[in-house]
This record gives C-alpha cells, structure tokens and sequence, in this order.
DNA sequence: GGAACTACGT
C-alpha cells in the first residue's frame, strides 16, 4: 500500500509536541505540523467537494445518502473531508449526523488521531460528555489535541476535578501541556480550590519554561488569589516581570474577596500609576466587592468615577448595583438601578432580573415584581431557573401561593431551591399538608431534598404551632442519613420554640446542640440571647456570652450589639459599657444599644454625652436614636433641647417621625409637669397626623389615653374609648419573679395574711412606716396596680423574701413584673435601696427601675 | 484544541 503525505489544511499555531517525561532539560518547544496518513482507495475529488458543500448548506440527509454510497462501494473518505463533516455537526449542533459520520469513521481500517479528536470534541461540544469520553479511552494513541479536547470538554461541564486529573494522567503517558492548555487546568484547579495541584502545576510550569507566558503566570496568580492564599499571590504578582490589567485584577480580587477592600483600593489606585488604566473588569471588581461589604454609597461613589473616566457599565455594573443595594436594605434605590439599565439599553441577564425580585420580595411590592414578571417573560427569562426560584419566593412571600405554584409548574428543570422555595410557600401559607405532600413527592423526584429542605419543614410545623412534628421531622432528619444536621437546623428548633413562647425549651436546646458539638453561630446567638434579656436570667445571660467567647462570635458587630442590649436590660450596665469600649469596629445599631441601655438605667448624662461622641464619630443618627434621645432628654428634665432635638428629626436629618418619637414627647412634657404643652402637642401634631393615618392602632390610643390621664380629661378618654376599640381591661393578678441563690421564686398578690407570716407581716409593717418620710414619695406617678384593702403587692413580698432570706444583705435585687408598680410599692423600694445599701432593680410592665441610695432611674414618673 | 480576571438565589 502506498501512503502519501499532505499537510494538515490549517497549520495550528505552536503546539508543543508529545515527547517522553524525562530529564526536564530534554524538554524544548518544538513546532511541527501534524501529519496525516491515509490509503490510496480514497474518493474522487468532485465528491469531497460535493460533500462538504452539502454540509455548508445545511443538506445534511443528502450528505448521509453520499456517504452511505459510498460506503456502499467500499470506497473511502479522506479525513479533512470528516473532519469538515464533524465541524459542520459542532456549527450546528447536529448530533444525528455526527453518530452517523461516527459509523463510517469506524469502518476506516486506519484510525486516524486527528478525526477522533474531532469525534471527541464533536460530542462534547454537542454535549455528550459520555460519548466524548468512550471515544477518547478507545483511543489507541493519545496526542496533545486529543487530551486538550477531552480535557475541554470536561472544563465545558464544570469537572473540575475530573480536569485535574485529566491532565495529570497525560503527564503520566508523556504528553506536555502547552501554554493554551495551562490556563485551562489552572481553572480547574481554582474551581475546586486545590491549591497543591496548583503548586505542583505551578513547578511544571516552570520546568516547561512557560512562566514568560502572561496568560499562564496570569492563571497561576488568579489561583492562589481565588484561593485565599493571598500571601503566595502576593509574593507571585509582586514577582512578574510583566503585568497586564488581568494581573492587577487578579490580585485585587484576591484582596476583595478577603474583605481587605482598603488594600484593593490601594493597588487599584497603584495600576494607574503604573501606567495601566483599570478597564471595566477592574471597576466591576472593586464596586462589587463594595456592593458585598455593604459599603454601596461608596460603590455607587465609583460607579460614578468610572463613568466619568469614559467607561460605560455594562450588565455585571449594573447587577452588582441591584443586588448590593438590595441586601443593604435599599430596596427601592435598588429598583431605580434596574429601571435606570434597561433606559441605558443594557439587556439584563437571569442574575439581574433576579435581584430585582428578591428586591420586590423584601419589599413586599406584588405590583413591582409583576412588573419584573411580565418583562421577564418577555425577554425570555421564564425558563430560566433562578429566576423561576426567586418568582416562586416572591409570590410566596406575598401571599400569592397560586402564582408561586404556577411558575412552579412551568420551571421545565427545577432543582433543589426550585423545591425548597415552593415547599416554603406551602409552608408560609400554613398549607403544612400540602407541603408536605411536596416534600414526599420532592424525595421520589430526581432532586434530592438537602438540609435547607428539612430546615423548611420543620420551620413550617414550627409557624402552625405544631412543636412535635416538628420535633419528629428534626429526629427523622437524623435517621435518613442522607442529610447532615447543621447548625441551621438547630437554630430553626430554637427560633421555633421561641416563636410559640418556650423560652425554657429554646434554651434547652441550645445547650443541646453543643452537646451534640455542634457550633451555634451568630443566627442562634442572635435567637435565644434576646429572650434572656430580662433582670432574673443573668445566669442564661452568662452562659451564652461564654459560648459566644469560644466560637469567636464576638467580633461579629450584631452579636456585639445583642449582647449590649442584652446585659442593660438584664440590669447590668457595666458590662455592656465593657463590650462597647472593646468593640473594634461598630455601627449605628452599637451606639442605639448603649444609649438605650443607659436611658433604661436611667443615665441620661451619659446616654446624652454618647450621643454626641456618635455624631462625631461621624455616625448618622436614626430614627431609634432619636426616641432614645427624646427619652434623655425627658429624664433630664431638659424639655427645650427635647423639643430641639424633635425638631431636628425633620429639619435636619429628614426623618418623618413616628409614633415612638411622638410618645417621647408627652413623655417629656409630661414629665416635667408641663401637661398643657403635652396637650396640644398630642392634639395638634400626634391627633391629626397619627389617629387619621392608624385608626386602629392601639398604641396610639394609649399614647392619647396617657396624654389625657395626665391632664385628668376624663371626658375625652371615654370619648376615645368610644372611638377605638374598647381596651379590655383584664384583670391580671400581679406577679412577681426573682431569683435567690440560683432558684427563681415566683410571687403572688393577695391577703396580707394569708401570704405572709408574722414576722415578715411586723417588718413590712416597719418598712411601710419608715417609708412614708416625704423624702420618697413621687409626686408625677400613675398608679396602676391596685387591690382590696389589706392586700399585699407581690414585690414587697419578693423585698421581704431577699431581704430575710440571708443571713447577709445582698448587694442587689432583680425582680420582675407583671403588672405596672405602684406608687407606695415604689416608696417602699427606694426606701430599702437607702436603708439596706443594696441596688434593686425591677422591671414592670411598662418600665425599668433602678433603685439606689433612695433614688429611682425613672425619675418617679412611670 | 485556542486561554486568564467579574455577577445571583434558601
């Protein structure tokens, strides 16, 4: 048989040739063209023409009928003829034609490495991976082409892994990779964060001498960046004889998704001055990173730089803008981005359509998210998945659970947030039947339900009030064995229980879950540390602080803030100054807390003195701080800077106030006895503005009710009784809580002397007497607990308990209440304060006292 | 065979 040789058609550009692995020194870049040998029984040349004309043309049938007859005659094809063919399949995703050239191909006696390659890559890139890879393991003889096909095509598919080894199994069988093949693997490598592959690909790299190749070095740096190890990419970027904009963002990513946005600004700020202008990438790099660290003032601040530097935004930009604004909680600044693209004319993709809902879902806009709705279907985005998922979120969390069930329906793929979401609607809906059913039908579906999927579940039985099927999906979670229970799982028992009010039982579990080591994280801290946040849990307190020290939850800013709150309202003030002073980065929530604990301790020289460290720190107050403020203000006594400081919610931070601030107010006149002023100001600005706006507000009742009692109108609080609803005025018997010696004693109101016994009846009876000295009377209370003569107030029994309980007086008492003190309870308890040397503190129904040295935190008005 | 750096949802 005689061969002949020809030149492959196109001549690929400086591949390195398939040599043994050796001695590294042996190995050089050679360039070659590739050689293909056929037989000589080959086709007229007018048919080849014929054929690829035909394929040219899309006649793809006509095209097979050739090949059959020639088949037929047992004539044969050249290969640049298949290969033409099998390229004309990948241009138009043919996969019919390339099974049937795939069938001829194998009747040619001699295989030839170039048209299996081709083969290979027809069926990946049709999307036949498996296909693609039988064909590649058949092969006989392996070049580079073959493996960078096979190898894209994994890459194609996201298998990272797979890659990986691809590539290492072509070192083994002697092949070197070339400088377009690096980058690829590199990719992999990145992708599934395998930092020693990359080290030891890096070294290959080196002994291959490719590392004058930027696409390469560019591809090892964007590993370690990607893979946090900053420190090697550092050392790697610092060392680069050259560096193209690709490396600067490399590197400033790697900085950005570290969260060292300072850092990143530094080196964006570097690269021009080394003569290279950040393009789009860049930018997009940097806002989106400002975007995520909720820094979106300053992201929108380089958006606009960037357009001033003559730089349009393109749909990352604008998507990054959408979703940053969203998650920071601005919604609707949010939605403008979205509106202010598309007038831009930049065509939004699946991502940005779905920012724009999940912004509509947080804002509860049904109409907005129809709108997105209706323009999604429009640009075609209905079949797409995340979308679908954020649809069905929507209308779930709108109400509209037949909606979210039809998109449900038309999502062609759905997969596990496809589920989750709708399962979460059900449940939302209380439809926990129904939901239900999904999770069953979900389990018998191609989709595994995941642990979000139980997490659902449990939280739905949870919302409906139903603990113990709850509590039996938690115990079956575990015997399924498929799924692992997280620390989320755990925390939706734990919010569950405190949802239904089992305080005990929430907290019960949360000493669970680290029984079982697992780690509660800021979303349990945050759950179960607020409802400790009262005088009788210190100890609860303690204990979760003290698992907040061992998991480091302590940095994190809302854990901080919890914890201040918390120990305040649990009495202990120091202590959340302590958290304050060592908090190394805070917000305004921080300041809120500490001001409010201190105004609840009744320091508003501190709380006021806070206030303005805050301003200074450059921290804008909100409209919490300004109720806080109010409060201040009111225990001072100080009713102009009050009345100031409520003009200033308007006139200078552009705050419309609300009704907490309206409260502070004839909180602030009434207290320093100005009930004129506290008159006209809830009938002139709180009357019109807030009764007409929430009729049914019963908040706003009782702030008039207040307003009129302190003016002794008792004419108008009939009148307003009769315009809301009528309060009912249940009569509940007060109670009290406290805590001695680590056991908590409730406290009952009652007969004197059923409740107590003689000596404790003579030293109350001691106390009363003592204390009715004008020295503590209160002049502005409202009384409010009240009783049959000869009856005795849960508190005064608590006092005597505390009091005689131990051989020693205690430093401190917390009690709590159920019911609002009275005035005489009141005396009494700053009287002790005095006598006993010992701080009380108890909370009523309505406020904080802190009693010491005779004096009150509430200033006597409550 | 023909490349590297960016975006989203419970």
């Amino acid at each position: 048989m005689e061969n002949f040789t020809i030149p492959c058609k196109s001549s690929p550009p400086t591949p390195i040739l398939p040599s043994k692995l050796g001695n590294p020194s042996e190995f050089s870049l050679r360039h070659a063209k590739p050689i293909i040998s056929f037989s000589r029984k080959t086709l007229p040349k007018f048919t080849d023409t014929h054929l690829n004309y035909l394929c040219k043309n899309g006649q793809f049938s006509e095209a097979i009928t050739v090949l059959d007859s020639i088949a037929q005659i047992g004539s044969k094809v050249p290969p640049t003829t298949y290969m033409n063919l099998l390229q004309s399949c990948i241009d138009t995703n043919s996969i019919q034609l390339g099974r049937k050239l795939h069938e001829h191909i194998d009747l040619v006696e001699e295989i030839n490495p170039f048209v299996e390659t081709k083969l290979v890559s027809m069926y990946a890139k049709c999307g036949f991976l498996d296909d693609a890879r039988k064909v590649f393991h058949a092969m006989r003889e392996r070049n580079l082409y073959t493996w960078s096909a096979m190898i894209g095509a994994c890459l194609r598919d996201q298998r990272w892994k797979e890659v990986v080894e691809l590539f290492f199994s072509m070192m083994k069988d002697g092949v070197l990779p070339d400088y377009f093949l690096f980058p690829k693997i590199l990719q992999a490598c990145g992708n599934c964060s395998n930092i020693e592959a990359t080290k030891l690909i890096h070294s290959i790299a080196v002994r291959c001498n490719l590392t004058s190749c930027i696409h390469v070095n560019n591809s090892i740096l964007a590993v370690y960046a990607k893979c946090g190890n900053l420190e090697w990419a550092r050392r790697f970027f610092d060392n680069m004889d050259e560096r193209d904009g690709v490396s600067w963002n490399a590197i400033i990513s790697g900085y950005c998704h570290k969260g060292e946005s300072e850092e990143a600004r530094r080196l964006f700020d570097a690269m021009s001055k080394e003569g290279i202008e950040p393009g789009l990438v860049t930018w997009n790099t940097l806002i989106a990173s400002h975007n995520q660290l909720r820094h979106c003032d300053v992201a929108m601040e380089l958006m606009r730089r960037m357009e001033s530097c003559g730089i349009t935004p393109d749909v990352y930009t604008w998507t990054s803008m959408i979703s940053g604004f969203a998650q920071n909680n601005r919604k609707h600044q949010s939605l403008d981005f979205f509106k202010k693209m598309l007038l831009a004319g930049v065509q939004p993709n699946g991502i940005t359509i779905t920012s724009a809902i999940s912004a509509c879902t947080s804002l509860k806009s049904l109409n907005k998210g129809l709108e997105i709705y209706s323009l999604a279907i429009k640009m075609g985005f209905i079949d797409d998945v995340l979308v679908g998922n954020s649809l069905i979120d929507m209308f779930s969390k709108c109400g509209e659970v037949e909606a979210a069930q039809k998109v449900f329906r038309m999502i062609p793929e759905k997969d596990v947030y496809t589920w989750n979401s709708m399962i979460g609607g059900y449940c939302q809906a209380k439809y926990c039947g129904k939901a239900y059913e999904l999770f069953t039908k979900m389990q018998e579906s191609d989709v595994h339900p995941n642990a979000v999927t139980w997490n659902v579940m449990i939280t739905g039985y949870m919302q409906n009030g139903d603990a113990d099927q709850a509590m039996d999906l938690f115990q079956r979670m575990e015997k399924d064995g498929k799924v692992k229970r997280n620390t989320a799982s755990w925390n939706s028992l734990v919010s569950g229980y405190l949802q239904l009010g089992e305080k005990r039982k929430a907290f019960g579990v949360f000493r669970q879950m680290q029984a079982y080591c697992v780690n509660p994280n800021s979303v349990t801290i945050l759950s179960v540390l607020p409802s400790c946040a009262n005088l009788v849990a210190m100890k609860k307190v303690k204990e979760i602080h003290g698992s907040v020290v061992r998991r480091n939850l302590e940095s994190e800013i809302p854990v901080a803030n919890s914890l201040i709150d918390t120990y305040a309202k649990s009495g202990n003030i120091a202590y959340s100054r302590i958290i304050f002073d060592t908090m190394s980065s805070k917000d305004t929530i921080t300041w809120n807390s500490t001001i409010s604990g201190y105004v609840l301790h009744g320091r508003s020289d501190v709380a006021l003195d806070l206030f303005d460290q805050m301003k200074k720190s450059g921290f804008k107050p909100n409209r919490g701080t300004f109720a806080n403020i109010i409060h201040a203000y009111s225990l001072a006594g100080k009713v102009d800077e009050g009345t100031q400081a409520f003009h200033s919610i308007t006139e200078d931070y552009q705050i419309i106030p609300g009704l907490e601030h309206y409260s502070a107010m004839v909180d602030l006149y009434g207290r320093s006895g100005r009930l004129q002023e506290a008159m006209e100001f809830i009938e002139v600005r709180a009357g019109e503005h807030l009764l007409v706006s929430e009729p049914g507000n019963v908040l706003i009742q009782q702030l008039m009710l207040q307003a009129y009692a302190l003016c002794g109108k008792s004419e108008d609080i009939s009148k307003l009784r009769k315009f809301g609803r009528d309060f009912p005025k249940k009569k509940f018997l007060g109670q009290c809580w406290i805590e001695v010696k680590n056991k908590m004693h409730t406290f009952i109101s009652g007969n004197r002397l059923k409740l107590c016994s003689v000596f404790l009846n003579l030293w109350l009876q001691n106390i009363e007497e003592k204390a009715k000295t004008p020295d503590f009377c209160n002049e502005l209370c409202v009384e409010e607990e009240e009783g049959e003569i000869g009856w005795i107030h849960s508190e005064k029994l608590a006092f005597a308990f505390a009091l005689n309980g131990s051989p020693s007086v205690p430093q401190s008492i917390r009690i709590m209440k159920n019911l609002r003190m009275c005035g005489d309870c009141h005396r009494i308890a700053k009287y002790i304060s005095m006598a006993f040397g010992c701080d009380i503190y108890l909370s009523d129904a309505k406020s904080f006292h802190h009693f010491s040295n005779g004096r009150c935190s509430c200033g006597d008005y409550w």
